[in-house]
DNA sequence: TCTGTCCATATACTTTATATACCTACGGAG
DNA sequence: CTCCGTAGGTATATAAAGTATATGGACAGA
């Protein structure tokens, strides 16, 4: 029994074999030396490791020749969370990674309802990366939604953090032309320029320093039974959720749940859920955003 | 110059160096130490190999003691895509991957707007994936949203699929008791029973296998200017794009684009987009669904 | 100037992996 | 039923990778 810490590499190759053991049901030698390029003794070697390590976890199917999961399988490597496949389903279903580095063998027929955009520059991520990191500005040639501003033009921002809308990634910036904290859209920002000194700190964006309780419940308009599958759904605790929510992400996470406009009035067999009290939710997001 | 093939675990280290120099602006000998567990000699060699692969990326910086990124870096080892650095940044902000696991050294404050629930349970995911690689049927107590099923009931479905609307995952599958194809959602399958005959394969599931021609253009109610600036955000050509979606998928496709009631009646501040063609765009999913 | 912290490198040693060879067990074609 | 082909296991010698330990240089900051 050798107890001794793994290396990095070996490591990697047993949680390959505990992963494909897992959730595809059974893994080959072979597959370990595509993989990663190891020799078929390395291989072998490494499957006898897995079973002194894990020994109940893989037994040998010699009509099927590959060893398949045993009966009472105890991940050792790896956490038996759903998203450890899950994750790689979808990145490999949004061709985010090639099919011979992901670890999914035979992945099922996938379809990803309306994958992100991704139209964002290499060099601008890394510019806006860089002022972030050493708390500096940049110049940006940002193409702005504003009449005002129908074409690009050159601002500096102070970025200070980050934020998805499950779309598109933007920028939470303090922007030195109009002098307020805002949201800019990383496709949007065309060109980056010169860097110099900040101008606010991300600790004076009150917009997203706050936090928004944004309390949910199932449509009225839904039998009891199904409001209780929704509730269930959306991991209610006596028929409410409350999400705390920045409020420079409020607009966004309303949009996402469809409680921009009057949930109440539309289908329930649609709309799921609605907020609580939608006059104090309406109240919090300070009009419309880009 | 040995121009040999490395090793799989020295590729990795290569590329975590290039990674970090790349997205963090640069790398130290303990982070290669840290991450890898690799003595500190085994880390020198991995940097000095590394300069010999790519001779311009690396520069040592003597007074903040250590390599930054140089002028004209060429990436060698992975690809200059922004979608590997935002990838690896949205599963930190998600909490998918532990700190230590990621490749990020000093990853930006990150807020995701609704994090996608996860409910799946990992023995009912497993179930599912080997009926469906196997070409069998599987048990199931699903809890339906139908008014007439309010109580979780057993069903057996085939599965054949796997579809992801953005927010949630869901199992396409023949209804071996409504004798239809069906979307399951995944964190509503509370329980799997016993295996046995497929009902119908895949490509028998119509709706599955047609594809819609979703055409979407700005709203009409913005300015030209604008329009056109929304035109970029989507990838439009010539003021229009065609998405082809699965009619099983057109729902939640519609659903997450605002395009599922009146877009053009709605905020264009808000709605960005309407469908060309909504008479059309209505006739082609067949009622709500679930 | 001294100290701590980076980095580089040299030597001897250990571990890991490869190449090559030979063996067993199974399923299907002839 | 025998003969392949394939998938898996193992043994030995050799090459490669990595470790432990020690030495030295450059720089920032006290």
């Amino acid at each position: 029994m050798t107890d001794a810490t793994l290396k990095w590499g070996v490591e990697r190759r047993l949680e390959f074999i505990e992963f494909r053991l897992y959730w595809e049901g059974g893994v080959n030698r072979s597959d370990i030396i595509e993989h990663f390029g190891v020799s078929v003794p390395q291989a072998s070697k490494d499957l006898t490791l897995y079973q002194e390590r894990a020994p109940m976890n893989a037994r040998y199917d010699k009509s099927a020749r590959r060893y398949v999961a045993g009966e009472g399988f105890t991940p050792v490597f790896l956490r038996p969370d759903p998203d450890t496949y899950l994750i790689q389903l979808r990145q490999l279903a949004e061709g985010l990674v090639a099919e011979g580095e992901s670890w999914l063998m035979a992945p099922p027929v996938t379809d990803v309802a309306l994958t992100p955009l991704r139209a964002v520059d290499g060099a601008v991520l890394r510019a806006v990366l860089a002022a972030l990191r050493d708390g500096l500005s940049v110049e940006v040639l940002y193409q702005s939604m504003n009449a005002a501003r129908p074409d690009p033009a050159w601002r500096r921002i102070s970025p200070h953090a980050f934020g998805h809308d499950s779309f598109r990634w933007h920028v939470r910036a303090w922007c030195h032309d109009s002098e307020r904290f805002k949201d800019f859209l990383l496709p949007r920002i065309l060109a980056v320029g010169a860097q110099s000194a900040l101008g606010r700190p991300g600790a004076e964006d009150a917009m997203w320093q706050a936090i928004f309780d944004l309390a949910i419940i199932p449509h009225p308009g839904l039998s009891a039974a199904q409001q209780t599958v929704v509730a269930r759904d959306f991991g209610m605790t006596r028929g409410r959720a409350v999400l705390p929510v920045r409020k420079a992400m409020l607009f966004y996470v309303l949009r996402r749940l469809g409680l921009l406009e009057d949930a109440r009035s539309k289908d329930p067999h649609i709309q799921h859920i609605v907020a609580e009290d939608p006059e104090k939710t309406a109240a919090a997001w300070p009009g419309a955003k880009p």
